[in-house]
DNA sequence: ATTTATTTTTAGGGTAACCTAAAAAATAAT
DNA sequence: ATTATTTTTTAGGTTACCCTAAAAATAAAT
């Protein structure tokens, strides 16, 4: 049984080791490139990561490779042996059905649920999370449009692109953001800007790479290249 | 800020000094002589409920009464301030709600959800309680009859007496039970007996204060005294 | 290839829980 | 009212996590 402090530092060495679309059990099945290669997480990204310190990490980081969940040999950073990795799964796969569940069931905003999930997340029930999952008729996406791993680990993948990527004239609808900062995800429901929402590029500024946009054929705004980003769509 | 142990401290203390009717912060509209006295809580007592030492809870119990949640003076037990109880009633309130929770929309049954909601009642987020209140109707009662206490601390309190002081021919309905025990409640749903559930008693031996009674007019069985003393009954 | 800078580890401490066992206080029994 | 028993506290120790600062290893720069 993994304490409180274990699964967070299993989960973050998994966010570390899996950055853009993270994939599940099966980094097989990625398209080729698109940095499928096991990345090895540092002591100071996860000490960054955790808001803790070096000395704190390399302490546990002892420790999990002891229980056998990271491979760990000094100074040459840490990667989840298989069992960490279901471990870190199953964390994944908790706080993302809370964070739906937040949102869809309780009409949490979005941007508030991160940290709420951050606790519920480590209730370790298997029968909760497979109830939950169920309850919410087994979601494979969460709230911010990330994939929710099924009860096996395995995750579905979307083919979304940054909106950056969308030529003028197109329309496309918005299926996930890459920052979850809740700045941020104000910022956007303050311009109508949600999961689903359809999106329609107007004009791009070539001088500094902004765009401008009409939400759910709204009058029409623009937005920072910055912005769009972190904005990923579908067609 | 309470710490998880601190919140199980003051959570065990106020149980043990409000012991049948769990009166929230009004227990001046209880009916007179139904032991309304301010209880307090010994020292052995709170380990013994806790599954902890004396010593532990001394220690503890020094610490509570500096933040001045708990009234303490070494060798008199101990007592909850006004402060104290309020923090009481408020994770009493997230257990029950929880409670509710995982039987009435996860569909948990009814002996599987003390544990879980002994985790998720440490959970302090205002905004999560008082969504998941509405969520659920502001449920005055929990699976097991046991009042919720509003946002506010107070509760409703129902007339139920135990099984035992029912007449021979009188219909009455569940509506709680005494004992929380996963086994006993395992039998009774075994027996079909549910809160809710109609209960005629047909007769009663006076020999063992046994009782036979029919639940939901099905076939008759059996109970024992003992299995009475744990059915609190409304008519 | 040294030196310099960065990263990581180790060493030594701190705190919040917990524990056991001895000492002290309160209660019960003769 | 002493003595015996029970309850409670104190004292000293353990573990899991955190921290800072010095030492060691690695990586970068001249």
């Amino acid at each position: 049984m993994l304490s409180l402090a274990e699964e967070n530092y299993i989960k973050t060495i998994f966010k570390l080791q899996h950055p853009n679309p993270p994939s599940g059990l099966s980094q097989d099945d990625l398209p080729q490139g698109t940095e499928g290669e096991v990345t090895t997480a540092s002591t100071n990204q996860i000490a960054e990561q955790m808001q803790t310190r070096a000395g704190s990490v390399s302490e546990m980081l002892k420790k999990l490779a002891e229980k056998e969940l990271v491979h760990y040999q000094p100074y040459q950073g840490a990667a989840l042996t298989e069992a960490g990795k279901r471990k870190a799964i199953q964390v994944v796969r908790r706080h993302r059905l809370w964070e739906t569940f937040l949102v869809e069931t309780l009409g949490f905003a979005w941007d508030k649920v991160h940290e709420l999930a951050e606790e519920l997340e480590h209730i370790r029930s298997e029968e909760l999370t497979e109830r939950l999952d169920a309850f919410l008729n087994h979601p494979k996406f969460d709230p911010h449009g990330d994939p929710i791993p099924n009860n096996k680990g395995e995750v579905s993948h979307r083919q979304h692109v940054c909106l950056n990527r969308i030529n003028i004239g197109n329309v496309v609808t918005l299926s996930g953001v890459e920052d979850h900062d809740p700045a941020f995800l104000r910022y956007l429901e303050s311009k109508g800007i949600s999961i689903g929402a359809s999106l329609k590029i107007l004009e791009r500024i070539s001088f500094d790479g902004s765009s401008m946009i009409s939400c759910n054929n709204e009058p029409p705004f623009y937005v920072s290249r910055k912005v769009a980003e972190n904005l990923l769509v579908m067609s």
